[in-house]
DNA sequence: AATTCTAACTAACAAGCGTTAGTTTTGTTA
DNA sequence: TAACAAAACTAACGCTTGTTAGTTAGAATT
């Protein structure tokens, strides 16, 4: 049986707190707060502020990476990737929304080998989707505009999911996952 | 002859800092000693730090308010109006590329009348796009997928624009708006 | 030469920050 | 019931925060 430790706890309360107001605006207090404890309580079971930031982005950067990892090796069509790529996106939107609040607005204030390891995953991540896109069109799969407007407009979308997946009503997961295929393939005419 | 003021000045560099590191973990200090200058010095030309906040927000959010207005009262097809809006975005990241650092990220910041008049104006843009997709979509010049699906596709890739017109070697605006249009509306296949 | 304006300065404030040390309470196991 | 571990507490630390008050130096205007 697995039960949530107090840490797991923390990290999950930080997490909202971060997403509605950012890691600079939050303070311990405020997460203590939240908990109903005092600040001092907190570090009963972390390290520091850091370390809380540091946990809730390096875990969902790597589940990025790992999914990315496993698209590309695939020996499909570059569509078939981009459509696999949005998927994995959706998915990691679905199950930690409030998590890439932190990571796309407060990577920057992680310290050392903690940012250092997150830049590099970001630009690891960014350099597979650019491959997957010129593999597209070298094959005559996807037309040869300016590879990097594309890549950046299907990217642009997938990072700001989490923004607007949870006002708009939760709408069904495979649902949304057919219509952002066609929207970002097929486009809109 | 137009000079900039002091004023200018003090939000100038605070737009670039609060694009480098967000609104809240940029202190008067920091503004102050990126101008050589003493914190105390910088109230002899704005209220309060919050001030700053409201001028660099309010600023470009009415350009893109009445932006939105002009285009949606035009008489045109729903695709040519997509296509304004698209050209909007892109001059006025072209323009103002940092203040939108602190429009997307840092406008919960805000306070009272000013939190109150940005949410307005945002949901009023929101609104305004949405009417012409659906015009689009009565007309036929626009697929029947989930409205919101394609407003957001679009307006997250338009938002975030500003993270990479920067360091991608500021491509021409005019290749820039072309590819972009395309991209949108007519798909990468 | 006297006055006013602009824009800087020093010094200080009350409040909040992340964090540490040491102690007490609470619940579980021997 | 005694011992132990987990998790809370109080109190305080040195530092930073936004901001105010009062003053001074130099330039522009009268």
């Amino acid at each position: 049986m697995k039960t949530i430790s107090r840490k797991e706890e923390i990290i999950a309360t930080a997490t909202r707190l971060f997403y509605e107001k950012g890691y600079t605006a939050v303070s311990m207090r405020d997460i203590a707060t939240a908990m109903d404890i005092k600040a001092a309580s907190l570090y009963n079971h972390i390290k520091s502020k850091q370390e809380i930031l540091s946990e809730i982005i390096l875990k969902v950067a790597k589940e990025f990476t790992d999914g990315m990892v496993s698209v590309v090796t695939e020996n499909t069509s570059a569509i078939k990737k981009v459509e696999k790529v949005i998927e994995l996106h959706i998915d990691i939107t679905v199950n930690h929304s409030e998590a890439l609040a932190a990571l796309n607005n407060d990577w920057m204030h992680l310290e050392e080998e903690d940012l250092e390891a997150f830049v590099k995953m970001r630009e690891d991540y960014e350099e597979n989707f650019r491959i997957i896109i010129k593999q597209g069109m070298d094959a005559g799969e996807i037309k040869s505009y300016h590879p990097e407007v594309i890549l950046f407009s299907i990217l642009s979308t997938l990072r700001t999911l989490y923004l607007w997946y949870q006002k708009r009503g939760k709408v069904d997961v495979n649902i949304l996952k057919k219509d952002m295929v066609s929207v970002l393939i097929k486009g809109i005419v």
